[in-house]
DNA sequence: ACGAGTGGGTTTGTTTTTCCAACTCTCCAG
DNA sequence: CTGGAGAGTTGGAAAAACAAACCCACTCGT
């Protein structure tokens, strides 16, 4: 009886209706690179301050931003990732590893991150069991929600 | 003479103004799980059908899709990730597991992928270099754009 | 004491997008 | 020759985004 309209269940699609709008994972981007400011955001983002302030009060209210004064009087404050906010950061890491890849055949890349071992980070996700950098094919989708197959809502 | 109004130059940014409107990386998910004909992505994302004719022209454009004859008379097209697209699964990898872990503490996972080692991926971004899971507390930004410091545009 | 400046937003009015339903066009099958 | 698929396109209403101006509390220079 499920409404056989409804998308497929997924999170991915969860995740991205959290911080998938536009400039959300920007403003991720700057509270990590510690840049919490209201007016350093819209500097360093480019969003019109409307939107911005909609979006921060959104990724307050998901738990992924707090919003804590820097000082009392006059009353200034600044908004910093959560726990959960921080774990977006891999998200963060390969879209912008991607862009270097894809975006700039020229190599000439806006931000380099330097990993603790000392070199430029260039991420790569591995499987958390074996080790080993994951690979498209090595990969079986498995849907576990009752009338979905991987191409679809199951056929009547 | 940069204007000093425009935002900070990254690719992350860059990424996300191809990949980033609302239900473009739904759309490269359906096309890795291999469901790239338009009325399987209209069922499974549950987008409006003209803007996912909008989205599938840009990513066509872009060269995350491909769009190829399955058939002749009638002809009937399917969309399909070129290298460059598949090259941004970890995306999806990451944001699926950040859902996983931060929407669902029932632990009720809507899709499970099954790692060619035999057990549910867990995917952790490591280091390419030395092959360390990447901390936050591990990473320094060093911004290559000129005028741009990690907290923002350069003091005149 | 006064005016200017800063930080953190909100308001207002206009442009873009999104959304939804209906429609088109080509072919195929009964 | 009627009835579907499949792959979109079209038209109009509703929702977001945008830009600029405005507001408020406070501080600083004079």
């Amino acid at each position: 009886m499920a409404a056989t309209k409804d998308p497929r269940p997924c999170s991915i699609a969860d995740t991205l209706a959290l911080v998938g709008e536009k400039y959300s994972l920007l403003v991720l981007r700057e509270v990590c690179l510690g840049n919490g400011r209201f007016d350093q955001l819209v500097r360093n983002i480019g969003a019109p301050r409307d939107v911005l302030a909609a979006r921060l009060r959104r990724l307050v209210d998901a738990g992924v931003l707090t919003r804590r004064p820097y000082s009392e009087r006059p009353q200034r404050f600044e908004y910093r990732p959560t726990r959960a906010g921080l774990e977006l950061e891999p998200v963060l890491l390969t879209l912008m590893a991607w862009g270097d890849r894809h975006l700039r055949a020229d190599g000439e890349r806006p931000m380099v991150l330097e990993h603790s071992c000392g070199r430029a980070l260039v991420p790569v996700v591995t499987c958390g069991c074996c080790g080993e950098p994951v690979r498209h094919e090595d990969l079986t989708a498995r849907p576990q929600a009752p009338g979905w197959t991987v191409a679809g809502p199951e056929a009547a």
